[in-house]
DNA sequence: CAATATCACTTGCATTATGCAAGTGATATT
DNA sequence: AATATCACTTGCATAATGCAAGTGATATTG
């Protein structure tokens, strides 16, 4: 699989060309918002990851410096896998993520809770700003 | 292509699921950023999108309610798309997407005065909020 | 300490998606 | 009436994905 090839350098583009896929961003979701963070704990997602696709996908985020991997000292076999500061800067575009599906589909399990708060703090930049 | 299986109800994985690919939201950033609005407009994009990846997308598009067509009274050879109000709540995603890579690809076109300006919002905002 | 289990993958192969070029049918222009 | 344009579709080669069965290194168990 060939993701280092990029179309244009427009920001969108260059986005999809490292997670424009089905996979990639519930790695980087698993990493912020679960405990998962060795290769067999990211097997175990719902989604079901093929084991071909999750190590690809892996190694890509290695490769563009979005999570970096050490093994466990006291476990050689395990590996594990955290974000850089490159992948934490993904966290606003998962929310995102989260707002709209949240918003647009009527069987969400987005907690309430949660999409109220994240909501909130978006209301009250908008009003702060002007914008609408 | 089946783009309508649903994997879960995690939202992530819902908004994956309808835009997880490299050219769906391209064809949305190109209605949000551009004057493109037919078939024909989109083909010329620089990314090169295949004339039938383009009409598999559109097709998407609107059975997911994000697009909706319409044909030119003038000229009835040609449909314009448009974005739907959830095609729209798309456009804070597309902002985040354009920080993101704004930050992350030195070559990026991204306008120096879109990103300050879009930057400026954010952090008013987790100012005022103190998040951080 | 030999046998077995676990972990993080890799490999092979079938299925599905993508990319490219060449149509096609409806409408518009010359 | 002939040709061009528009929005696609079709056919076929190539690439990506999904699934099941390995493999090699390390850990655990009897």
């Amino acid at each position: 699989m060939e993701k280092t090839k990029k179309r244009s350098h427009c920001p969108i583009s260059f986005a999809l060309d490292i997670f424009g896929d089905k996979w990639t961003l519930l790695i980087v979701r698993d990493l912020v918002f679960t405990e998962r963070k060795t290769y067999g704990e990211f097997l175990e997602s719902d989604e079901g990851i093929a084991t071909n696709i999750l190590a690809n996908r892996l190694r890509l985020l290695e490769d563009t410096k979005i999570v970096s991997r050490s093994k466990n000292p006291n476990d050689k076999r395990k590996e594990f896998y955290t974000l850089t500061q490159k992948g934490l800067d993904l966290i606003p575009i998962l929310m995102e993520f989260i707002l709209w599906s949240a918003k647009h589909d009527p069987e969400t399990n987005a907690s309430k809770e949660f999409i109220i708060q994240a909501r909130k703090i978006k209301s009250a930049l908008l009003r702060k700003t002007k914008i609408i």
